[in-house]
DNA sequence: TAACACCATCGAATCGTTTCGATACACATC
DNA sequence: GATGTGTATCGAAACGATTCGATGGTGTTA
């Protein structure tokens, strides 16, 4: 059943039914309306392999996304999901494995399927300007950090800002009075990663108040809940007097969390825990756990939003920064 | 740049480096190796729109998923995809939302996108034999229950026995001493849901251990924390002298924790909680969850397995059933 | 050397759309 | 009646691949 057939049965020529199917052009009602009937009635579906052929360009959004169950993700994933299926249009996504080029990765998508535009969600991009520019379609970064400086307007992009937020965090832990405060993230060999941005907020904040940065009280563990267990542990032995911790993730402040109860000491008459993104499982957790939370599914959202602007069109880059939020929930204290 | 293009180039046919690029047919060591360089120096890609409508088929994967952030389903789906990549296959995920018929979605999607194959991910089908056989691709349906009898033959499965798996929890609960167990999930007004087959274990249990079945033990709740802590506290609220809970997922499970926790009752010490799935985070629950693991990976390995058997020409559809495994972590106790 | 097989390669037709230039008709204008 | 203007429609070319039947060259055999 193609479009032939329809425009047969109709008793009209093929490009009358393909100016129907795409309101396009003009048609009169009632051959429309015959079309429109035809069609239904033998639930023709046009091929998308044809139509993208010929227009050398697909309907279809991508999505290249590093840990597709890390669960702040998920809700993401979920949100533009739902906000590109409204939109009509088919998603495609691909996971990134660590090592890959997810550039590289998309252009080859890209060249394939003529994708219509592509979102890049979290992990850090080692990519020049020229590298960006090269994709040829529309694209967001969302919660992603760049190595190197590209200038702004060759990308759009949706984040929060890293530096401030774990500022945020740690600077709440002192004015509780917490003065051994300890910083649980990623940070693999590289520069200017999720880890690294908000380990700088950390020390801003521990400097602004005249505590002296103590690498000790730093731990390196993956984003989910065993190696922030790990870490945890690792910590409580070097016997710092440690009095709080700030988690780069709910999901390590989740394993931190255990640790520490496990270790027998009390959350948060011992140690005060602040985690990062707001997840659904955090608030649940008992105690409750405090974090900054990040609105992922407005980000999700806009996301989508600005990759259809520059679809439709538009010329401008975007860079749209959400506001994070301390949630207070019952996981810290005031000491002394 | 196009096949014509590299043909050019690598001064030779067309249809050579079609073949060249499939390796079908007979080309000279020599001519191959040259029109891949020319390939390779231009960053060549066939455009899979080209090829797809030409075979009438692309390489294609669709995921008809319900509720893409559920952390069991993240998961799973976290596999598939690097299953189906690893096969070089692009995977295409669309959410199914409650009430729209997720058999005509993909339909739409098979026409639309010559699809390779399908794999419908959660939920509850209402479909009859004919409807699945019109499909006309290669599917497997993954922990999925139907609501119609429909023959065996026509469709592949991954799964596990929800009944035999909610019997295994309750008369663990049981062994340990309690009488009065709630149970905790969603009875959408279906037949065969999975929460009616976990019921059917539950009450199974009860009943060959001389328990009365009381409805007012079971709470109707969606497999979230909020609505796992709501229908707890409603439970709870009921003074039914529980000590014991049993969560149809984790999720659930961890709302039910907080629940009882926050309200002064100990967990294991007065309510014993058990919940389903094998979720990370419930490990990492204080205390630690008892729940009854599903194995997600492999389940979702599988699928994928038995779809490119199905694609690569098998006829005989697979249901594979998974043994669920009682996981004894911290949450329940022996009382009496 | 004629006949034949085999290997490497080629070109044309084809997949199902979109789209542009052409056409045909009706009606108004001069 | 010649010309012009719109409106509704049509057919053919094109998108970039695959594939089948055809072709030409080389080597083998009788």
């Amino acid at each position: 059943m193609n479009i032939k057939d329809i425009a047969k049965i109709s008793g009209v020529g093929i490009s009358t039914v393909s100016r129907v199917l795409n309101n396009s052009g003009v048609v009169s009602d009632a051959t429309r309306a015959r079309v429109l009937s035809v069609v239904k009635q033998h639930n023709y579906v046009p091929n998308s392999n044809a139509r993208n052929l010929k227009k050398t360009q697909s309907n279809t959004i991508a999505l290249m996304v590093k840990g597709i169950s890390n669960p702040f993700f998920a809700n993401m994933i979920k949100e533009v999901e739902r906000q590109v299926h409204l939109r009509g249009c088919p998603l495609m996504i691909q996971q990134v494995e660590d090592g890959v080029d997810e550039i590289a990765a998309a252009m080859q998508l890209i060249k394939e399927k003529n994708l219509y535009g592509v979102i890049f969600m979290g992990g850090t991009y080692d990519h020049s300007e020229e590298e960006f520019r090269q994709l040829g379609v529309p694209f967001v970064l969302t919660t992603i950090t760049t190595m190197k400086e590209v200038d702004p307007s060759a990308f759009s992009s949706v984040s929060i800002d890293d530096v401030t937020s774990a500022y945020k965090a740690t600077s709440y832990l002192i004015s509780l009075g917490h003065r051994n405060i300890c910083f649980l993230a990623r940070f693999p060999f590289m520069e200017n990663t999720i880890g690294n941005r908000r380990l700088l907020g950390y020390k801003k904040a521990l400097e602004e108040h005249g505590i002296e940065y103590d690498p000790a009280f730093v731990e390196d563990c993956e984003y989910a809940p065993s190696f922030g267990f790990a870490a945890a542990k690792r910590l409580l032995s070097k016997n710092l007097g440690v009095t709080a911790m700030f988690a780069a993730s709910d999901a390590i402040a989740i394993g931190a969390a255990k640790a520490v109860l496990s270790s027998g000491l009390s959350i948060p008459g011992d140690v005060s825990i602040v985690g990062f993104d707001g997840i659904e499982m955090a608030e649940y957790y008992h105690p409750s756990l405090d974090t900054i939370s990040q609105p992922g599914v407005e980000m999700a959202h806009v996301s989508v939003e600005i990759l259809f602007d520059l679809i439709a069109g538009e010329t401008a880059n975007r860079h749209v920064v959400f506001e994070s939020m301390l949630v207070k929930r019952g996981s810290s204290r005031k000491v002394n």
